[in-house]
DNA sequence: TAAACTAAGGTCAAAGAAAGTCAAAGACAA
DNA sequence: TTGTCTTTGACTTTCTTTGACCTTAGTTTA
């Protein structure tokens, strides 16, 4: 497994048992896993972001922390959060970050979120013209998500 | 026997051995199997497809991977029929069709059908050229119905 | 109390580790 | 011999890991 996983993982179970707050020091958790600390820094803005439903707060110096919290909306506005923060256009990577966060998260299902993985894929699109695809992307998302029945 | 053949029947022979779903690493399995990597795409692309009933997905980067799913055999005829029938373009009407009668018959859930609808269209794929709709409509819905889990 | 020290976290770019693409060349059947 | 299927390899793109260097916030100490 990525050691990314393992960051990943390792903060999701946190904000599990915390119901939706985690805080970390950088340095000690970057030892504990056995990895460089910034990779922390990685794991949190490829995986963590706002889009995603994540807020991340730090603060430097002695006593120093990084917090992260799980945004918690209803699914309707999750959802509609999420269609906000699309824009014009979805790169592969962000959508699937978009996807197994809301089904992590259970705004969508399982089945439903690699629906629509399966329409967003790089596969489904591969007819479409690389500069106009991540704009299909975001259109089709938006579209698909807005036919979710919450 | 073709080097194509051999890796096929290695993929083949993972997919009985683990129930339906392989996953590879394209490096090792084409020094494996003594082969240049790039045979490894040919052989998915020209015999893991859609109409053959194959989803392939992969990712890239330290700790990349190819995971191949074949469809479950329950769900094989009727999906495969259809996936075959579409061709490589699909008109709205036809797709509107498509999806009441599966609905109608009970292949699709009511909410799939119209999770599928979303995506297929126009409004979702405005931004294709004309010209390339259908085609793309038809990639699409193809990769939808592989994804469903009937 | 201001300067110096210590203890955090942040940034960024380079290197590494995969997989993807594409077109040319080769093999082979009709 | 022509058209289709295979094979190959050079080049591209994406994602991850690492480390050197930077900034900020407390804590000591002259």
């Amino acid at each position: 497994m990525r050691i990314s996983d393992s960051v990943a993982n390792y903060i999701l179970e946190l904000l599990n048992q915390a119901g939706g707050i985690a805080e970390i020091q950088r340095n000690e958790l970057a030892s504990f896993l056995g990895c460089v600390p910034s990779q922390i820094n990685y794991v949190l803005t490829s995986r963590f972001t706002p889009e995603q439903g994540y807020m991340v707060e730090s603060r430097r110096g002695g006593g120093g922390y990084i917090r992260i919290t799980r945004l918690k909306l209803s699914k309707a506005d999750m959802i509609m959060h999420i269609i906000n923060g699309i824009g014009d256009a979805l790169d592969p990577a962000t959508a699937r970050a978009i996807l197994e966060n809301m089904a992590g998260g259970g705004v969508l299902d399982q089945p439903t979120a690699e629906l629509i993985a399966a329409a967003l894929s790089e596969k489904s699109l591969a007819a479409v013209p690389r500069e106009l695809r991540d704009t299909v992307r975001a259109m089709i998302c938006k579209n698909m998500l807005l036919a979710t029945r919450v």
